[in-house]
DNA sequence: AGCGCTCTCTGAACCGGTTCAGTAGATATA
DNA sequence: TATATCTACTGAACCGGTTCAGAGAGCGCT
């Protein structure tokens, strides 16, 4: 049926072993006998079995992604797909493929690792939505897979991270205000359990009193759409409405974008709106969105290099991508005149 | 190190077979003797080698998806994330893995399958977003690859289909608009060279006719709030502009509708929109989308047990899953009077 | 010539399961 | 009692590679 290193050491009047040092490039076989062996090989139209080489080298030659969210949700979050993408541009160069789980529930999750781990399916994985105390980082060490983070965790983390700083973007956006005329800005973050969550907030608060402005309006969303209105409502009550807000990412600021147009308030000539990510839709919305673009193609072609150069036993370093810079787009305006 | 069957075999005095035999419940071991080797294989904690497993039984315990988006419009797509977790809610159940390739292109979508093909990375594949003249059925029959499509495709196909009728959706929102005054209906489609993107188009065209109207405002465009921003500003410039645009989905029709706010028209009062997939942005616009449910996680769920009824041995039988409804939000509103 | 060394290659073990042919013993059949 | 049948199990081959110990051949050096 399919041919196999068998065929080829018969065909080649050479034993097996010496089949397998000419196909894997080592040494252990004569120039000579090493050409006659792949031409072989090739006119017998041989391909290795990987589920042979796996077995015997005890490699999966695949990486995994447990990807932790209500499956409901996921479909609103626009980085995992970009960020697969990049992944896998990146594995389809190396011969690698990426294993997939989705995970409902952090026990889903942890037991989406353990069962990683336990059929060996991968050779290693990358850790997203990274967590302030990341119970992953010490389970994968626990069940010895290697890992690159996103973001460097605050834990104290073997694994090397790629990181992109998301400060710089969310800094510029309150800068942006800030010349403007705005001095209320308020901000709808992510749950402040995930790093990027907490450093946007951060950022966030930093800028502002870089301004010498209060970072006094803060709710803790949760990157939905429902989320976002709802921290927007929030904000517009209170009694010192912001006359901007700053979202942690571009979906809670649509909601969020129209919500307040629904209430009759103009955007940006009532309130300004930024958000985070740079969605395709972001640019196609009235007004189009002052956002801040993630990179999630660059990102998970770089994190799966990582990974790939670890696993090949480099030395684990951290690797920073440039940090996304502010997009101005219709949405972020002056500060109305009756709120000065 | 790990614990494998030869230890169990010897610590529990019977032969590698014998332990074979029992652990897959398989005859040819006594009831006591199965017992006694199910209980020392617990006590040793012994855990299956899937790499073992999957070479001497020629299988790869896992399915594969090869998605082919340009990467950068992925994310746009809130269909595949929720598609992939119902996948994943069936598989994890039974043990097996995904394995996702994306594609940029038509040479590497065919190259994504001719590798899982080739590395028996997968037992089978479950084919989406299937084309009118679909080269992917020839080209899995040769490889010999077992797949599910989603919808029926009119080429000839000896593998099962998951269906979920979209027509009467489409119906549906023409009947709505039709019960509203409306007699000038667009539609803004997508690419006809894909089964859903003609079976929405041919359904809003036969509803039309049926209430006796012309479908004449038609613009093929391409699922993106691009092209649906393109389109839509085809469709109002025209000289008998629609009253009403039924998008294909829901990207373009907020990028439709944002497009028409910016041009000084209100949605619904100048012009009703409705879109299809119901995402959850839909319900957080403003106004709130008028739209139709397709239900990705139930869609991904069936196709994977379909897919894994099929590998156990299964007949091929097509699958009907209940034709979504559609949701009926503020974006629709009755005709304006003076385009009676 | 004798020794050691390198280079090239072989044969077999190994990875951890599945599966099949064969055998011993118990049971049924005539 | 002799024979056929069945059950329960063993041993080995097998899946298709990798890897290691060791055998010869060829070479240079003293």
């Amino acid at each position: 049926m399919t041919v196999t290193i068998n065929d080829v050491a018969q065909a080649a009047g050479v034993s097996k072993g010496a089949v397998s040092y000419a196909l894997n490039g080592q040494p252990g076989v004569s120039d000579d006998t090493r050409e006659r062996i792949l031409k072989v090989a090739r006119e017998l139209g041989w391909t290795p079995n990987l589920r042979a080489k796996s077995l015997s080298s005890a490699k999966a030659f695949a990486v995994g992604l447990v990807v932790a969210r209500d499956p409901r949700l996921l479909g609103t979050d626009p980085f995992f797909p970009a960020f697969i993408a990049g992944i896998e541009t990146t594995l389809v160069e190396h011969e690698y493929a990426l294993v997939l789980t989705v995970a409902a529930s952090a026990d889903a999750e942890e037991m989406g690792y353990r069962k990683l781990a336990a059929d060996s399916r991968v050779d290693g994985v990358i850790l997203t939505d990274m967590r302030v105390d990341d119970s992953r980082i010490a389970l994968l060490k626990s069940l010895k897979i290697p890992a690159v983070t996103l973001n460097r965790p605050e834990t104290s983390s073997p694994f090397p991270a790629v990181c992109m700083d998301d400060t710089e973007g969310i800094a510029a956006a309150v800068e942006h205000l800030v010349s403007l005329g705005h001095t209320r800005i308020g901000h709808v973050g992510g749950p402040q359990s995930y790093i990027h969550g907490r450093s946007r907030r951060l950022a966030w608060q930093n800028a502002m009193s870089k301004a010498g402005l209060e970072a006094s309006s803060f709710i803790e969303a949760d990157f939905t759409a429902a989320g976002g209105l709802a921290a927007t409502a929030e904000l517009l009550r209170s009694a010192q409405r912001p006359t901007a807000i700053i979202y942690a990412n571009d979906l809670m600021a649509t909601a969020g974008q129209s919500y307040a147009q629904s209430l009759g308030l103009t955007v940006p000539d009532d309130l300004s709106i930024t958000g985070y990510d740079d969605t395709e839709l972001a640019t196609y919305l009235n007004p189009p969105l002052t956002t801040v673009p993630a990179d999630p193609l660059l990102w998970g072609r770089v994190a799966a290099q990582q990974l790939l150069s670890l696993l090949g036993g480099a030395p684990a370093a951290d690797v920073y991508l440039p940090s996304p810079k502010l997009v101005v787009r219709a949405s972020t305006g002056p500060v109305p005149q009756h709120a000065e």
